[in-house]
DNA sequence: TTTTTTTTGACATTTATTTCACAACAAATG
DNA sequence: CATTTGTTGTGAAATAAATGTCAAAAAAAA
């Protein structure tokens, strides 16, 4: 199993580049083609796809569906994965709302909050109260959470939501969330994210080569 | 001028931490305790603190104050730094209400769209027209922007910005933008985010140490 | 003042990641 | 069928990053 979180993210880059190049019409790619695509090396595509067992042809590439059903499998995307969000607040809504996420199979179903004005249990993607959150994330077997509650809250409401059984939570409050065992944490720090584009902005005024930040890392 | 961006991010981590430990009322730190706060070793801080040549006392470990202002300094923080944000859709809606960038010294300064019904000139925080764009950033001065516009608008809108003046883009359209010359692009891809996520939950099922996933990096 | 204690700062070591280089191979060509 | 061509797959080399170690420094204690 590859536990190194670039090499998963070029993976995911890899599947986006693909979805594009076979909208419009290849069939077959090169690893030359991906580096391009994905802004990385050929012998780095290659690397990675050995590190995942994804072979090709010599001389022939590889086949862009194959390769596609491949990377899916190994990203776990290929039965649909539910979300949660809790948190209603500007970034909690506009993520309810987002419709990015479908294409790729993932799906929220449903949002929590402890605010009662916005709780809307009939509608397709319901609000509903933190109290029930352990009950629903049990009934639906549900593993992945996002965290968009204020950053006063976001420990406490983040050990809720590991004690009712989510496994991996994308925090976005502004706080560096202590991972407990067996949960895998991500965070989306917004602030940090532009204080580093400050940073190289303000650098690019002393050096200059173009950049493009890597997530990284 | 160091370019590495994990390094930088941890810069943002450990001034984090500082506020944090300002506020507990701490006036001096050692290299361990910021450690602990941003979830690193100690040798790493003091690494990290002597590429930016930052000294502390042997025995006195380093002043809060002192700190949180050389950090700055680094971060180009101790001016007030002016964003503007292009797309007013749910993300780029919900990021000009985001009230957590004033404390540290960014500001969004106005927003763009093309919709009409959108605009509001007279706000706080105005939505103009972007048309407008290019005699904004110029007469302001603004060098940063958080592109927030449908994926098929991205790349032409970020070429607008571009040739506007603005030098860093933070993009959360879900395409890996180009990086034009003497541009710093920063991606936030929420797909691949949550794609992350999945994979090391689904991978937790198989090995176990616990973890955070760090950015960057 | 001298000794002890504690922590930095620098460097050596280890570990991780990326790039290089090329043999092995499959398709295309003659 | 042999030869040429172009691409993969991988082990070795290079590069980058993190960690460990300890002398030197500074404060505190004796």
């Amino acid at each position: 199993m590859v536990m190194n979180r670039k090499c998963i993210i070029r993976l995911s880059r890899y599947k986006n580049a693909l979805k594009r190049l076979k909208a419009l019409g290849f069939v077959k790619v090169f690893s030359g083609n991906l580096a391009d695509a994905a802004g990385v090396t050929s012998s780095q595509v290659r690397k990675d796809f050995s590190l995942f067992g994804i072979t090709g042809n010599r001389r022939g590439g590889y086949r862009v569906d194959e390769l596609v059903v491949k990377i899916s499998q190994i990203l776990g995307k290929n039965e649909l994965q539910k979300v949660v969000i809790v948190g209603v607040g500007h970034i909690g809504n506009a993520l309810l709302r987002y419709k990015g996420f479908e294409a790729g199979g993932i799906k929220i179903v449903a949002a929590f909050d402890i605010d009662p004005s916005k709780y809307t249990k009939a509608a397709e993607v319901p609000v509903l109260p933190l109290e029930e959150f352990r009950r629903f994330i049990q009934e639906h077997q549900i593993k992945i959470g996002i965290l968009a509650v204020p950053d006063v809250a976001a420990h406490h409401v983040s050990e809720i939501m590991i004690s009712a059984g989510i496994k991996g939570i994308l925090n976005f409050a502004p706080i560096q969330l202590r991972a407990a065992d067996e949960v895998i944490i991500g965070n989306i720090n917004l602030e940090v994210e532009l204080e580093n584009l400050i940073y190289f902005v303000n650098a690019q005024d002393k050096a200059d080569p173009a950049m493009v930040l890597a997530d990284d890392e």
